[in-house]
DNA sequence: CGTTTTTGACCCGCGC
DNA sequence: GCGCGGGTCAAAAACG
């Protein structure tokens, strides 16, 4: 495994990144062992990503076993809930999760609700696992799955910051401008399903987001407008697990279609792939942006 | 009893 | 140089 989620030499087309805390070893406080993660350079800052958007609806589907609201159906890994923080320009908060199937799993993701399509869900990937879901499942426990029902509604993770979020036209599409700068990444068994219904796009950095590939991100979030009503409503700001599930859209839409504003070719763009084959990807539901700089840099 | 989830605080990197 | 934002860790609580 560990195939080659890439040399790390990533570019710079993170969204930001920078928030290392963890393996920069806290000396203060006293952490025992860093985490095996970050090896590639040494700053985190170049790791690879893997952004996934997972429409609601997609995640709605009853999941197998094992699989919390922080388990995408498609995972087969057991992920443990380590940390949730708001996302200034974001009226969701972001998830931090890590696999705790292995101790030493390095593997991370992140699930956060894309602030231009609330029924999307954002899922980054950091890291590949050092072990293989089964074992890893194995080793762990039958059925890890986190917590079924004690759903527990978010505070309130945007309040104030929603004052901050206009400005977040920008940030928009910055924040869904992921960088993957994976050159050749390898259909895991958990990446298997989205290649298999959906179509893969790449992102390189902001630098690039001229590039329609980026624009296709936008595709789910306009058309991947599904049934809203999962336990995904923990990653709702209270205004929006109340009814903004019910999917009346308003601010979020607004803001939405703010942000196209400043991408009529965006929405172009990416209605011509969506003609193409996005149908089907839309149809799954699902969308992931891969990178393809590997091949296709330059 | 074990594991997971939740909240707060701390630290780091980047941008201006 | 300072400020902002993001990310992770740590401790406590809850649940199965």
């Amino acid at each position: 495994m560990d195939g080659e989620w890439s040399d790390g030499a990533v570019s710079g087309g993170e969204q930001k990144a920078s928030g290392d805390g963890v393996s920069a070893d806290r000396n203060s406080p006293g952490s025992p062992s860093p985490p095996a993660v970050p090896s590639t350079s040494g700053r985190r800052r170049s790791l690879q990503k893997r952004v996934v958007t997972v429409p609601l609806a997609d995640l709605n589907v009853p999941r197998p076993k094992g699989v919390g609201e922080g388990n995408t159906p498609t995972d087969s890994w057991a992920w443990r809930k380590y940390g949730q923080k708001p996302i200034k320009g974001s009226p969701f908060p972001r998830a931090y999760y890590r696999c705790s199937s292995s101790k030493g799993c390095p593997a991370r993701k992140q699930v956060e609700r894309s602030q231009a399509d609330p029924d999307t869900v954002l899922i980054t990937y950091s890291y590949e696992h050092n072990h293989s879901s089964t074992a890893a499942r194995a080793q762990s426990r039958p059925t890890p799955t986190p917590k079924p029902s004690k759903e527990r509604p978010l505070p309130s993770p945007e309040p104030a910051k929603s004052d901050g979020t206009h400005h977040g036209t920008a940030n928009v599409a910055g924040g869904l401008v992921t960088a993957s700068p994976a050159p050749a990444i390898e259909v895991h068994d958990d990446f298997r399903w989205l290649y298999d219904v959906v179509s893969v796009t790449s992102s390189t950095s902001p630098s690039e987001v001229e590039a329609a590939d980026d624009m296709l991100l936008y595709g789910p979030m306009f058309f991947g407008k599904a049934v809203v009503e999962v336990d995904t409503a923990a990653l709702l700001p209270d205004e929006f697990g109340g009814e903004a599930v019910g999917r009346e859209g308003s601010e979020e839409d607004d803001a939405m279609f703010a942000g196209l504003g400043e991408l009529p070719e965006c929405a172009i763009v990416f209605r011509r792939q969506y003609a193409r084959d996005g149908l089907a990807a839309m149809a799954g539901g699902v969308k992931v942006e891969q990178p393809a700089e590997g091949t296709a840099m330059t």
